[in-house]
DNA sequence: CGACAATTTGAATCAGATCAAGGCCCGTGG
DNA sequence: CCACGGGCCTTGATCTGATTCAAATTGTCG
């Protein structure tokens, strides 16, 4: 189903091993993944988090036959990997060189700073879930345009830079990426971003950079109505 | 958009004065709510969490022109609420007569039993972005029979009686909050519905009511493909 | 019983998917 | 250095499924 099945090992094996790190709070065992690798897969056992520190990494999940939901990327400063019940319900793998800082958040343990840790975890979660409803609304109710602009929108606030003409973005991910996180084909998703180049909102350098020329029209290209 | 927007007041401040309670880990503080009454508004501070005892309550978004996203329903055993930095991201709203226990745990806070609160709400919230993951994958991938088997089979599983003729599921929300919530149309609900009863799968003794005639073929409709 | 709200059904329309080229970018090898 | 090849992206044409608009039907509750 998918092209890297090959590539798909479990790099967080690789870091239980490194020097025995002190298993104190702030340890900060890392890993580091390489573009298309896996940081782990659907269905695998584990309980740990990781907080993305460089590169950019991919949440999804695959039906039987292929179709992909991206469910988030993790830019630097994300939290990714939460468990379910010490299992992971989607793949993680990397879009660009990435690293990875394993947080020493897991579940269910005892002892001292056990509780700040769980309590890290409950904020990030609840975090994430934020994230979720609104990109549940994303994909409920909002057309093509609207989410590509939504998409934006949000890398805009997170990674933009400001440059004298405008508000760039790069895009580490391709269209198929965005279109399956923004539940689109990527035939739909180029017509957008021409229909916001062509309104004067962006411009597109290339494919992979976006050049936001007009933030407050992409706003409200973004909203519902 | 909702009927009931007078009814919006927040039942959650009823409940603060009840008797004071004590604060330890297992008071069953509760709360009680008539059809179309509002537990919390989107926006509202707070910060606790409940479960659902009795009823059915809903979880919904709305954006500024009446578009309306229902994020969850909850079901008697299911934990909603989850706040986003001490404040809501959805309405809560009574579908029924329902009643929901304040569960202790809460994020900021120090002292005895802190540690078990913080692990409980963190495993909720992991428990809940399971859950959501599996519901974006509805909304970005499923086309209208399958999301609306989804939630067959969903309902199916979790609150399905059997019978000598089949499983009978009750619906205690309407079209409207189906299609709200399957990001579609009442009418394509509707179709979905009696495409289903043509195919044999269900019948719909009253609009209310589904009873499911053959589950297995229902969990294939839902899938993707 | 009667009226209103909710659901279902029907017909027309439209947005996005699908199918099919064409163009661009970039790395590779002659 | 430039020609070649293969992704990826864009554009075009058509098709399909969901929405929209409209009306009939059912069910509910005074």
């Amino acid at each position: 189903m998918h092209t890297a099945i090959d590539t798909g090992f479990l790099a967080r094996e690789q870091l239980t091993k490194p020097r025995k790190k002190l298993k104190r709070c702030s340890s900060t065992a890392a890993v580091k993944l390489s573009p298309g690798q896996f940081l782990f897969h659907q269905g695998d056992d584990g309980d740990s988090i990781y907080r993305v520190t460089q590169g950019v990494v991919r949440l999804s999940r695959v039906t039987e036959k292929g179709r992909q939901q991206v469910v988030a990327f993790g830019y630097p400063g994300d939290i990714v990997g939460f468990p379910v019940a010490g299992c992971r319900n989607t793949d993680c793998d990397a879009l660009t060189s990435a690293r990875l800082e394993i947080l020493p958040a897991r579940l269910p343990r005892e002892g001292a700073g056990a509780e700040a840790e769980a309590a890290f975890l409950a904020a990030a979660a609840l975090f994430e879930i934020g994230n979720m409803q609104e990109h549940l609304m994303t994909l409920g109710r909002k057309s093509s345009r609207e989410r590509v602009s939504s998409f934006l929108c949000a890398l805009l606030r997170r990674i933009g830079r400001h440059d004298p003409d405008g508000i760039h973005v790069d895009l580490p991910m391709s269209r198929a990426d965005i279109a399956d996180f923004l539940g689109l084909r990527t035939e739909t998703v180029s017509r957008a971003f021409t229909d916001l180049r062509e309104a004067g909102i962006i411009e597109l350098p290339t494919a992979q950079r976006v050049t936001v020329l007009d933030p407050v029209r992409l706003d409200e290209t973004a909203e519902v109505d």
